[in-house]
DNA sequence: AATAACCCTCTACACTTGTAGAATGATATT
DNA sequence: AATATCATTCTACAAGTGTAGAGGGTTATT
């Protein structure tokens, strides 16, 4: 499953982060204002992409009227670890020093890496 | 540069991580016999592959005889740091608790947490 | 009832990605 | 010299991605 869910393209999960913040469900509008300035895009756009995202299966669409609301089928949470898990196992081979050697090198600070060490430590839990 | 590198296309990245594992300068036959069993590719598939990464300034290509070779102009280092970046800032949203759910959820056992936790002391050095 | 305002689907189109055969040029072998 | 080999470039094409106008309904406004 983890392995399998595919990557989705750029467009794609621009909108899919904006569907996630917000409560679903949520219509076209409230997605083109969630979108708003960070990603302009034109509201056929959008729908165009709405639509394939309900075709991969990553949203479900239901009818209110006219107009239709859209709800996520996959979390923002399981899509993360999805490819978290990819970016482990294919970009660094599976490698824990070459994922650790690129997170010091990504620009975090020493401070952001510290924390990052601490809030493995909490989830370990 | 970190933010604006390019990610590479599935196939791309497969070949590019091929010729990260040759010395460099590789030849075309180096790096079909890196990818192997991995990756089976016809040579001409793997030809413009090439091609698209020398045009996408990722590889350098130089004449040897009627054959070229291939060194790369991007270190694996700064494009796994680059996607690391890539990775925290844009799926995350630059927010380190997110990704450190992420990566919990990821797969990885307690015991590899535990691990990548002590790597990145080590590198915080 | 016209008209304006919305909403969505269809159609469209250029560019990218994945893959590889056809064609062409150089080299080595018989 | 003819042929087999091996290398590369050209050409090709389907599927995916980014973007949006045209068209055709429904509802609200004048």
């Amino acid at each position: 499953m983890r392995d399998t869910m595919k990557r989705l393209p750029d467009s794609e999960l621009e909108v899919m982060q904006a569907v996630w913040a917000c409560s679903p469900p949520a219509s076209r509008a409230d997605i083109k204002a969630q979108l708003a300035a960070s990603y302009p895009i034109a509201q056929t756009t959008l729908l165009t992409l709405l639509t394939r995202l309900t075709d991969k299966g990553f949203l479900k669409a239901e009818l209110d009227g006219q107009r239709k609301l859209f709800s996520p089928l996959i979390s923002q949470q399981e899509y993360l670890a999805a490819q978290s898990n990819r970016f482990v196992k294919k970009l660094c081979g599976g490698n824990l020093s070459t994922f650790a050697a690129a997170l010091c090198d990504s620009g975090l600070t020493k401070e952001e890496i510290a924390e990052l060490r601490s809030l493995l430590e909490r989830d370990e839990l």
